[in-house]
RNA sequence: GGGAGAUUAGCUCAGCUGGGAGAGCAUCUGCCUUACAAGCAGGGGGUCACAGGUUCGAGCCCUGUAUCUCCCACCA
């Protein structure tokens, strides 16, 4: 014996003690190692910002389980940690506390606001990873990384070059989504769409030529001073005789043409639709297809642009050099300086006084919004960067397509191919300077472009050397996509990124494919020409208990770190592993947990009660030689549990796998084996040595199986038994043994449990207290099964003794019939013939049904012909036993009668 | 508009390649049987959303319908 066990589970006594335990024995590290094969997992970073929630509880439980399995099966398993910058949302939380203090980002200047930035990382950036640690995560603490740190830094300089010489990165002016609040451009995929009330104002556009007006409809009537044209479609008859014509715009009184464009759909509205090119998508296509000037009226920071904005905008003209579809700038004159709301209500007005306003609508409409603010999302013409992103599309779609990374479960393959195949370029740039600053300078002299991994000194056009670099910073997901290669040392070759590389399961949510995984699959084709993964295991995300999305706002969140205080990380592990299909959502429940806690106390309680028979003893982790009928059920049935969830990890049916562990341990183990061991650990000698062996392998072999999911109860037990090794969590696996399958001893046992059961029941239906023992008879063709059993069915069934026969005439006995056997009990002061009749006749009736199913089916030529050959022997069986079992219930009725 | 998922016991959910419906909680009955009352033994409770089809056989495969949820796109 090692030490004593605890007279009650009490997790927090002794979590926290097991995970420095295992940091001390360095054990979660991961080396390159020949002998060995690699299994890698990189963790998905969560944000230094974050504060541990239960879907991380969630993603790290399924990748510590993954990563524990493989480690006890021998792999060189790497877990590899990490932390991401996560841009916009530290910015956003660093202007926030500044703005407290009355400063402001200009204020301090670029270098401070740096400064600052990268004290609060290292002040809280460490806080979510010591949060992780709680949940018993067993990562290579060792091989942390952070998306800003140096490497990764270098592998996302080396990414934007080459992407950029070889053409799959551009600048210019394109259309972006713009939040106002954040002041930065932001990606498609950072867009969320909400329904919002809102309204279609009908406006009137006077046609100059002929004086009739047109009527259009808009959301957004504030973007009318931004209009260049309106819209109609070239083969609407109703407007043919416009083509050619113009249009006065109300309030500004310009004249704008009206062009002919496919985007004008006939069938919606009126036909006609107002253009404003540099603030919607569609009207900035149409803009590029007629050759229409960009008119901007909205400022970065959702006003209305006035005279400054135009001096701004005359400068740039000044130098010459404009760009590529640079946006005129509007003077919005009494609307200039209003916020876009503002300037939508007095718009209105004016429209409404000079009677361009027909009539207003209500709707509901999607209305895009800023993923992290939620401010409502403007389309604006802006210079940005850009990836091109069809060329790296393509090979990314294959990788997928040919089986190199597969999705579990597959359906989510057919959401990856859509969003591929209609990508659209991926805009890099934002406005931000906490991030990745892009490597671009820029010639003041010839206006040259320069993109290097280093800081260039001079113009390698003109030789000047005044240059500037590019204000802009990275999205947040450029350096992420990077992190299967870049945390692994590429772009340098080292022996970790050859060994590890490609990984083997990312594990994430669905939520996160766009913006993570798919970018993850073709910058690694694109930069590594190999699947960053061959597998990406996705989960759905928990709800609360009323199946409400867990937010912020709402308050609704449970935090993972009270429920592991009140419960221990091993039953949130286990309650997160349960009852949860991949890629589907799954509800918390505390109810739930507490359950998981009451198998984690049903556990600890049975080991104790091992310890308490093996204590006194020199106790062996080995089977014994002889194995009595029981030990071979037990051991029989624990290999084939061992099977089956190796098979079920295999496939990373993760729940189902758990639930058969569960019912092992609960069923097999606590209610049967050990309760059937007890009359023979009460006895002297080898029988009760036996016992005890087998008690003390099989618990082992328990602990260890469960291990993966709770790591710290299985290893807090497993140091307290006579068995070797350091930890638990670097012993081997548990796996299917070929010889120690007992099949026969299994069906004797079974048998014999049956016997059990029903006696049991026949008791309790009757009421008779445990402690009002009877003597059983047991007739049956199986004597010598019935006779080894007759100890348990005493100790199980409350017999006071049991006696086999091929068959008994006993009057006035209560009986129950099961397939192997007709079992009299002797009571006749608690046989009640009417109701022992009505009871005998209704299960009659039940095995006579059960019987018309079977004979309904070997009379069924086409079962017989076509069915499997074991298939129809179980069925032949079934039916034998149930003709069996009637006529042993018919033979109880008279002898009643 | 396109796509995906869900629909199984009172509740929350499992159910692996089609071969006699399961768990937890809840409920009812009886038990402090010296590991555990956070427990033990048992009971009740299901036309597997609906309608067709394939098959010897369907909770599972196919078609359609209904309800709910989500994603994508569009919305002048």
């Amino acid at each position: 014996m090692k030490k004593e066990m605890a007279k009650s589970y009490n997790p927090k006594e002794f979590e926290d003690r097991i995970y420095d335990f295992w940091m001390k024995g360095n054990y979660f590290h991961a080396e390159v190692d020949k002998d060995k094969k690699p299994y890698t997992i990189v963790m998905p970073p969560p944000n230094i910002t974050g504060q541990l929630h239960m879907g991380h509880a969630l993603d790290e439980t399924l990748q510590d389980i993954l990563i524990r399995w493989r480690r006890m099966q021998g792999y060189s398993a790497l877990w590899l940690p990490g932390t991401d910058h996560a841009s916009i949302a530290t910015e956003a939380k660093i202007v926030e506390a500044m703005r407290k203090e009355g400063v402001t980002k200009e204020d301090l200047g670029r270098e401070k606001f740096l400064e600052r930035a990268w004290e609060w990382k290292k002040e809280y950036g460490g806080r979510i990873t010591e949060q992780l640690k709680k949940l018993g995560s067993s990562c290579d603490w060792d091989r942390e990384r952070f998306t800003m740190d140096e490497g990764c830094s270098k592998a996302v300089n080396e990414v934007f070059v080459r992407l950029y010489n070889d053409g799959k990165i551009y600048r210019g002016n394109r259309m972006v989504n713009w939040c106002p609040h954040c002041c930065t451009s932001i990606s498609d995929a950072e867009v969320d769409y909400e329904e919002q009330n809102g309204h279609f104002w009908h406006l009137l556009y006077q046609v100059k030529e002929t004086g009739e007006y047109l009527e259009l409809a808009t959301t957004r009537p504030e973007t009318m001073l931004g209009d260049t044209a309106v819209a109609i479609n070239a083969e609407d008859e109703r407007y043919k005789h416009l083509h050619g014509c113009h249009v006065i715009l109300p309030l500004l009184n310009k004249e704008i043409p009206i062009v002919c464009d496919d985007h004008a759909d006939m069938e919606k509205g009126t036909g006609v639709v107002k253009i404003t090119p540099a603030h919607d998508p569609n009207d900035f296509e149409v803009g590029q297809r007629n050759n229409l000037p960009i008119v901007r009226c909205f400022t970065y920071d959702g006003h209305m642009t006035g005279k400054e904005d135009v001096e701004k905008y005359n400068e740039l003209l000044k130098k010459g050099n404009l760009a590529e579809n640079e946006p005129e700038v509007l003077d919005c004159g009494k609307y200039a300086g209003m916020t876009t709301d503002e300037a939508r209500k007095a718009i209105l007005e004016d429209l409404k006084a000079c009677g361009a306003l027909k009539e207003v609508e209500d709707l509901t409409h999607d209305v895009g919004t800023c993923y992290r603010c939620h401010t409502t999302i403007e389309p604006m013409v802006s210079k940005q960067w850009f990836v091109k992103m069809e060329p790296l599309a393509k090979p990314a779609i294959k990788c997928v397509r040919d089986g190199k990374t597969k999705f579990i479960p597959s359906r989510f393959d057919k959401i990856y191919y859509h969003w591929m195949e209609n990508i659209k370029d991926w805009c890099i740039s934002r406005q931000l300077w906490w991030g990745h600053r892009i490597p671009a300078w820029y010639c003041d002299d010839c206006g040259e472009v320069i993109v290097s991994k280093h800081d260039p000194d001079k113009c390698p056009k003109c030789n000047g050397v005044n240059l500037s670099r590019d204000e802009d910073t990275l999205d947040t997901w450029f350096s992420s996509a990077l992190w299967p290669f870049s945390t692994l040392g590429w772009p340098d070759k080292t022996p970790e990124l050859d060994y590890f590389f490609p990984t083997s399961t990312l594990v994430t949510g669905y939520d996160i494919i766009f913006f993570w995984v798919a970018r993850m699959i073709f910058s690694s084709v694109e930069q590594m020409d190999a699947q960053p993964f061959d597998t990406v295991f996705i989960h759905g995300i928990v709800r609360d208990e009323n199946g409400v999305k867990m937010s912020k706002s709402l308050g609704n969140g449970i935090d993972p770190l009270e429920v592991i205080d009140k419960n221990g990380a091993d039953a949130l592990r286990f309650f997160l592993a349960t009852g949860n299909a991949p890629g589907n959502d799954m509800r918390y429940s505390d109810k739930k947990v507490e359950a998981c806690a009451n198998f984690a106390n049903k556990l600890w309680n049975a080991s104790r009660f091992v310890h308490m028979n093996i204590d006194d003893y020199e106790v062996k982790n080995e089977l014994p030689d002889t194995l009595t009928t029981e030990d071979k059920w037990i051991v029989s049935s624990l290999n084939n549990v061992a099977k089956e969830v190796n098979a079920n990890l295999e496939k990373f049916e993760l729940g189902v796998a758990v639930q058969k562990l569960y019912d092992f341990i609960w069923d097999y183990f606590c209610d049967w084996y050990i309760e059937l061991a007890k009359s023979r650990l009460q006895s002297e000698g080898e029988t009760a040595a036996n016992a005890r062996q087998v008690l003390l392998w099989t618990l082992d072999k328990i602990l260890k199986l469960l291990h993966p999911f709770m790591p710290y109860i299985t290893e807090e037990i497993w140091q307290t038994l006579p068995v070797e090794g350091e930890t638990i969590m670097l012993e081997e696996y548990p796996k299917y043994d070929e010889s120690l399958d007992f099949p026969e001893a299994v069906s004797m046992m079974e048998k014999i449990m049956e016997a059990i059961r029903a006696i049991r029941n026949r008791r309790n239906e009757m009421n008779v207290p445990p402690s009002k023992k009877a003597k059983v008879y047991i007739a049956t063709k199986f004597e010598d099964v019935f006779k080894s059993g007759a100890q348990f069915i005493c100790r199980l069934a409350s017999a006071s003794e049991v006696e086999t026969g091929e068959s008994f005439d006993i009057e006035g006995a209560v009986n129950v019939v099961t397939a192997d056997a007709k079992i009299y009990i002797p009571m006749d002061e608690l046989v009640d013939k009417k109701a022992e009749l009505e009871r005998l006749n209704k299960e009659l009736k039940s095995v006579e049904k059960r019987l018309a199913q079977s004979e309904g089916k070997l009379n069924n030529q086409g079962f017989v012909a076509k069915a499997p050959a074991a298939v129809v022997e179980k069925v032949k069986g079934q039916a034998a036993k149930e003709r069996e079992q009637i006529a042993m219930i018919k033979a109880a009725m008279e002898a009643l009668n």
